[in-house]
DNA sequence: CTTGGATTTGAACATTTGTTCAGTTACCCT
DNA sequence: AGGGTAACTGAACAAATGTTCAAATCCAAG
């Protein structure tokens, strides 16, 4: 197994990082030990160590990854338009991304609190990122008249939580199919914004 | 300090109760330990089981008494009416409960998972009873063509989770007062059902 | 002031926690 | 085959966990 590469990559190897995912998502990060990391992956707590400094930044880490990707993601998918064209591009997106990644971002939002503050501020630093990509659409649909919204800022974290409850209550191979999700939620925020 | 009282009463102490909700909303279930609760009330931890069986038991008394007392406030504020009239009193209501409640409607999100199985679903079947009271507004105003909705059920869960995402960024002595907020988050939800 | 019951302590319990590290094993290159 | 290094173990560490319980303390009623 290989150990750190790039210049501000991770600091946790995948495989830990994977294991770590799905246990801390399941039973969150306080109520899982370093002893079931590593019997998860076939080994003894002491190896973990040469795959993470310790378990403060594998949960860091994990935050990381999880946001660094999605603003990653967002800015190769993102395409000029007019704004509504832009906030349909951004709520299919948000859907999509977040169904497909649901341990990520139960962690994510789960988490944020057993964070030191550093780490803390460092996470809360990308999401107020990502939300200002929404916020930006819809100032400038407010600006040129093609939203109505009485708080451009209000409507940024409504339409957000709108969007990442789906995580909640979607299970795979439900009722209905991503793709008709995706539609049923961009319906709902069109409306919202007024158009 | 009296203990038991009522038929289905809560089996821990208030006091406790209160001590155990503010250290809990802010750290997390599984990292307070009995000894902090019993330090906020100046005492020891041996004390503590005077006022509840054991931790998980707390926990769950802390989500059965918010999950219950939602309940009946909105079974006693609910009134008749077309059904956009009742959406906005539920709207109205829901924001309004929930930003006066911070401490008890974080960990009712968040320790979930924490839950034995048993009490796990005691409380969701405690939340599927509160959303089907806004997903039969929905179906209403959809039958008697009110609302334009393509799919009641999503649209339960999507404003449930667009108005309870208030308390994620809602500080006390902001921008806007919480009257202007209910106000702002009804407009949303009033468009988004295609009214 | 004494009695009696409620309240709280303090110590003990068996586990479990994150983390370290000297020693062992596994494996690749020559 | 042999040597070197990367991967891993196993034991140990101090600290912390939830919970129990005999003993001490507190306080109000008689």
């Amino acid at each position: 197994m290989a150990r750190k590469t790039g210049s501000h990559a991770e600091t946790t190897g995948p495989l830990v990082r994977q294991a770590a995912l799905r246990l801390i998502a399941q039973h969150g990060y306080a109520a899982v030990s370093m002893r079931q990391i590593a019997g998860e992956l076939g080994m003894r707590a002491g190896a973990l160590y040469l795959y993470t400094p310790d378990k403060q930044t594998l949960l860091f880490d994990l935050m990381r990854e999880h946001m660094e990707h999605l603003l990653t993601s967002w800015a190769d998918e993102r395409r000029p338009g007019t704004a509504m064209e832009r906030l349909e591009q951004f709520c299919r997106f948000h859907i999509r991304y977040h169904l497909e990644r649901p341990d990520q971002v139960f962690i994510s939002y789960m988490e944020l609190r057993n964070l030191e503050p550093e780490n803390f501020k460092f996470i809360e630093g990308l999401r107020q990122e990502y939300e200002s990509e929404l916020m930006a659409i819809l100032r400038d649909g407010n600006k040129q008249g093609t939203f109505i919204l009485p708080d451009a800022r209000i409507a940024t974290m409504a339409i957000i939580a709108m969007l990442t409850g789906v995580n909640t209550w979607f299970r795979e191979g439900g009722r209905l199919s991503k793709e008709r999700i995706e539609q049923i939620y961009w319906t709902l925020v069109r409306r919202s914004v007024g158009a």
